[in-house]
DNA sequence: TCCACAACAGGTCGATTGTCCTGTTTTCAA
DNA sequence: TTGAAAACAGGACAATCGACCTGTTGTGGA
């Protein structure tokens, strides 16, 4: 009789399809990525996967809820946050990301751009949680716009529709390189938005 | 004996199956298209489908290099060679959009940036098909704000990056009015490059 | 006129998709 | 200690995918 010793932890197992959903999602896409290539990448059997997901749609969500809005969260959120300006916060996302792209050789894209641009239209649940892990980024760009505006760093600017503008900015580059595989878009943007920060912080 | 009365008109059936594909792939994706529901919209049999597109990655071929780089010349390029100068195109195109968005009342993104996002990863020959039509997009903003240096409307601006920041920002904007069914980033992305363009343009 | 081939009809094919099933094992509360 | 439910194993399931098949009809050149 041979030993099927079972791990019996649901929480690491979770984690684990989780995990390698997440970055399948983000990097071959949602739709392109099947139940087995997760139960493979993930290391668990259809009865765990049944057991935890029991439709592919919930398993998007706690990707989208998780790790999307997490990805979000310290790449931009945490960032605003600890800098002393916005335009330096700005600047310094861009050159982190540039530099992990380059190290890593090839572009994946915006992990809630690729999957609100692919998911959004199908699933009116996964375009709400998408709305609003896009609605939090804005929101804490515009309120450190306000904060810069507050301690008489800037003036003259529309903290709104210029979180917007840089948000858009940063999505729109990121698709551009993920097309070609090209870091050449992050660089010009980054470029331009600093000199477009610059010219109005004094 | 039912008499089967056959059309036989291979280029219009072509085009049939080319607009029937280019509205699903650029509505509700590539992948999530099946190839029998373009049976049914082209209403085309199996038999013809066959003939003309043995296999799906043609016909995505096919839509990118005459539909989307159609699309791109009509909404940017065209408008960028008449206006007077490249902030009235710009802005123009922008306003236009917006509005056949308002009218229809759903977004379903940029074509070209919805085909990118999807598809470039997968396949090597539409991620080149698509950055060529990227290229050819960036090149005839470049060049138009070239043109305006030489006629003497703008000063100290970096045509390539201003360019790709434009890009970025449009398809960025539309990315975020397709997460959320919503006009609202198109239109103060709209604002905000008009802002800086018109600090640039004397 | 005839024939080779393009154009099309209509159905079939294996592979893969997402979902779900029946058992077995572990956990935890009573 | 016992029983119920959670956690997991391993496979089966229908549906759908893209591809392709054989046969028929139209077309144009020799």
């Amino acid at each position: 009789m041979i030993e099927h010793k079972r791990t019996n932890d649901p929480q690491a197992v979770r984690r684990r399809i989780v995990d390698a959903a997440y970055q399948a999602f983000v990097t071959r896409g949602y739709l392109a990525t099947g139940m087995s290539e997760l139960r493979a990448k993930a290391s668990v059997t259809g009865g765990a996967m049944a057991h935890h997901f029991p439709v592919k749609r919930e398993l998007g969500l706690a990707v989208i809820r998780d790790r999307v809005a997490e990805a979000v969260q310290q790449t931009w959120i945490e960032p605003l946050r600890v800098c002393s300006d916005a335009p330096t916060a700005i600047d310094r996302i861009f050159t982190e990301i540039i530099d992990e792209l380059s190290r890593n050789g090839s572009v994946s894209g915006c992990p809630l751009n690729n999957m609100a641009m692919e998911v959004s239209r199908h699933d009116e649940e996964m375009q709400e949680a998408l709305g609003a892990i896009f609605a939090a980024w804005e929101d804490a760009l515009s309120r450190r716009f306000q904060e810069d505006i507050r301690l008489k760093r800037v003036d003259g600017i529309r903290p709104d529709s210029l979180a917007t503008l840089v948000i858009a900015a940063y999505s729109g580059a990121m698709a551009m390189a993920k097309a070609n595989q090209d870091t050449r878009p992050l660089v010009h943007c980054q470029a331009e938005l600093a000199a477009l920060l610059a010219s109005k912080y004094a």
